[in-house]
DNA sequence: TGCTTATTTGTCCATTTGATCAAAAACATA
DNA sequence: TATGTTTTTGATCAAATGGACAAATAAGCA
């Protein structure tokens, strides 16, 4: 009586059931959502997915946006991760080959979440434009600083940060974003090449195409 | 009398008015097929944006997937010749150079295209998949051993192909399919950044991050 | 100008889809 | 076990959507 719906968001504290089906919707609506975009995915088939009737999803979620807003929310925590934990070390490039590794990582542990990602931002970022130009932006600037103050130092070719952290962005999220593309190239190879993509990345944007003679 | 259908896409010499409409379709499309996917984007919309009636639309193409596979057939041919022109040149560094201003400038122009691509794939590559697996492919294949011969003649660094096609592929085209994000970040000053992608990927992916000492 | 062909549109239809609601079923707890 | 609460579902609805048709209109051309 003291909450006038039964919807799940609400105020009260969250039962064992509420949990795990909420856990299986939103595992479920990830999928869908990063394979047919917002206006192209069905409620019934993210439902169906999830082991449930359609009625029963929207007594969790009260709508098709909330729900894909509580999907692209948790997928953006993920997202940021690896770029907050870039630190301002003396040695740029052991920071710039562990934040490759972990971006590689996430490509790999996480690609749909990364596919979710990119079909948001390619499809104009109507949801987390907000976010991107607050709360990114601000973590996005205080990394430029301390790629800007590694230019500085000498320590790292004078590079744009912008255009760095775009090429690390793009690189890496390139394995997971592009899979399709790269499995119809390589066909059986692919998961193991894929294995190979770390290092070949840190050593590429690293020291270059062109030789060193050191 | 000599065919039955008034369909445009028949063996008969195509008429002017054809002609236009489909290119206005066609451009219609594209917009809205990158913008909401296949399943996502309405016939409707489709020939809204193009200047006509829905049923018109389908007099010129039979239906929402001929119509997109129109669409994309055309994209992937745009897409292909930055990399078809790669040629085994003496001088890497120039061909490399060149490649990256091809691509750049594919994204800030056909940006829209590059979109629709990224979606294609993101999706699964449910048309593509048979091309990127034949000619794609070859075409690849073609372009990785030229990559090995620089690497052989020691005229670049010692980088698996496969890794440096797809990180010149990933940096250039982030330009345009995370456009949104871009500007998110760099708000007013995005159009005049976006200028300079060209020269820094080329020094940073020839250089490499690390400073050289020459 | 008259006739043939190409183009356009209004109307209609079967599905799909997001969402609502009341009733039933499952659950928790006193 | 009895009672109140949470969860689930079947039925239903209005709107959107892909597509089909025939009739009307506009071009093209002899």
């Amino acid at each position: 009586m003291s909450d006038r719906s039964a919807r799940a968001t609400r105020t009260r504290k969250r039962t064992r059931i509420q949990v795990v089906n909420e856990e299986k919707i939103l595992e479920a609506a990830l999928a869908v959502f990063a394979r047919y975009g917002f206006k192209g995915a069905a409620i019934d088939q993210i439902a169906a997915a999830a082991g449930m009737s359609k009625p029963n999803l929207l007594y969790y979620f009260r709508s098709k946006k909330a729900l894909y807003i509580a999907v692209l929310r948790r997928t953006l925590e993920m997202w940021l991760q690896p770029l907050e934990a870039i630190a301002a070390e003396d040695d740029p490039e052991a920071e710039i080959r562990a934040y490759i590794a972990r971006k590689v990582a996430f490509s790999r542990t996480h690609a749909v979440e990364s596919r979710l990602f990119a079909m948001e931002i390619i499809q104009g970022a109507p949801i987390l434009k907000e976010i991107l130009e607050t709360r990114l932006r601000d973590l996005v600037d205080d990394k430029v600083r301390v790629i800007e103050a590694w230019v500085a130092a000498g320590k790292i070719a004078p590079v744009d940060p912008h255009h760095l952290i775009f090429t690390l962005w793009a690189s890496t999220q390139h394995y997971a974003d592009f899979d399709a593309q790269i499995r119809a190239l390589l066909g059986a190879g692919a998961d193991d090449f894929l294995l190979t993509a770390d290092s070949a990345l840190s050593d590429l944007l690293l020291k270059g195409l062109l030789p060193r003679r050191s």
